[in-house]
DNA sequence: TCAAAATTTGACCGTTTGGAAAAAATTGGC
DNA sequence: GCCAATTTTTTCCAAACGGTCAAATTTTGA
């Protein structure tokens, strides 16, 4: 009897569900949704097909799963920055975890970059509910650090979005990245660069001035 | 006899081959290259598949053209940065102008950004050619500006992508735009709030400093 | 007006794809 | 060693899809 509704019962399908799940990975981000086989999917992970839908009843299934643990992942870092630190280390922080995810996580990036780009169709609920919510609450956050004069007063909602474009960026538009730094400076050595620009840049935007300067 | 691979001939077809476009960028941009369908493109340009297919021998075909055609309109912005106008305001200019870009042609935003997501297989050449010798011109320009003291000094090539990826994050992740401003502020403003919040953040962000404070 | 060229349609084809069914093989407890 | 549950493989299917082809229709130009 097949399973995949109830949840894994043993450790050898636990086991062979997160193979799964790993080759899918590699095969939607790569490919997106309805770029990716079943048949690829199931080489991938080294089995066949009809033993794949064994495991999962049917393709949308394991994007479906492989979308909701990626969520989790994704929320954690915002979640992360704390009122009571220092604002500019606090934001920093944020951005340099959000790096560390382009570099070490790209495929989960670009799994979410195609739902995103695609007019999110799986996670919608999820976006005006958990993700409004946390995002409000750490906009207040910012808010509060901007009124107290700790940082320079910016859109909070819009600042988070750019630290989310900045980042996500190296990992979702990696191609260009390379393309565009060339074999000397696209090398392993871009994320450090990376890094060391937003470090400075969002420093930079990020100081409060004493005096208006900013009109045209 | 089927026409496509000669330049369009008679007004007819060149019309009719615009309306395939135009109805193939709608469907493309919404679901991706392997995720549209002939029939699709076919239907929302009111014709039949093989009469669609007497004016583009494939669907390859079609998407290779509308490609191309962006790449064009993708440029042009950078281009048009001047070596001699006043830094900032040359910066916040091309800002500007990408900002509309994604509010006015968020269907070609998208086709391009799925085509980076997906290891760019029919733009490569391009990209390490065209562009990249365009961006290392604009770097360079950057990098004159820097040493004169005119705006602070970052890294010119990541500079750069900070501006593609602020700006067309407004098109690529709509949805999630949307979603995380609300009803209220996710209107039709958001446009405007955002080329607002992002005028103000480089300005911040390009001030050159005379004592350095960039250090944790 | 009429023939030639251009355009449109309908019928069709081979392949790919997601998935079902059932038999065969394997594994685990006793 | 044997039975039952689990896992794997073989075979197959129906729908979707990209594309062809020839016939029918419309348009164009002399």
């Amino acid at each position: 009897m097949a399973i995949s509704e109830t949840g894994p019962k043993t450790r050898i399908q636990a086991r062979k569900r997160e193979l799964i799940l790993e080759a899918a990975l590699d095969i939607f981000s790569e490919n997106g949704f309805r770029g990716s086989t079943i048949d690829q999917i199931a080489e991938a992970a080294g089995m066949s097909k009809p033993n794949l839908l064994y495991y999962f009843r049917s393709k949308e299934h394991i994007h479906e799963t492989l979308i909701h643990r990626l969520l989790e992942t994704w929320l954690a870092p915002l979640e992360h920055m704390n009122e009571d630190g220092d604002p500019v280390a606090e934001i920093i922080g944020y951005v340099r975890r959000k790096i560390e995810m382009s570099r070490d996580l790209p495929r989960e990036s670009r799994l979410f970059a195609n739902e995103m780009l695609h007019g999110a169709p799986r996670t919608m609920a999820m976006l005006d509910g958990e993700l409004k919510e946390l995002v409000d609450k750490k906009a207040l956050v910012l808010k509060h650090w901007m009124e107290a004069g700790r940082i320079a007063t910016l859109d909070p909602w819009h600042l988070i979005f750019s630290i989310w474009a900045t980042t996500q960026h190296y990992a979702d538009f990696d191609v260009q990245v390379r393309a565009v730094l060339g074999s000397t400076r696209g090398g392993d050595g871009r994320f450090h660069d990376a890094t060391n620009f937003l470090q400075q840049f969002y420093v930079n935007a990020l100081r409060p001035q004493g005096k208006d300067n900013s009109n045209t």
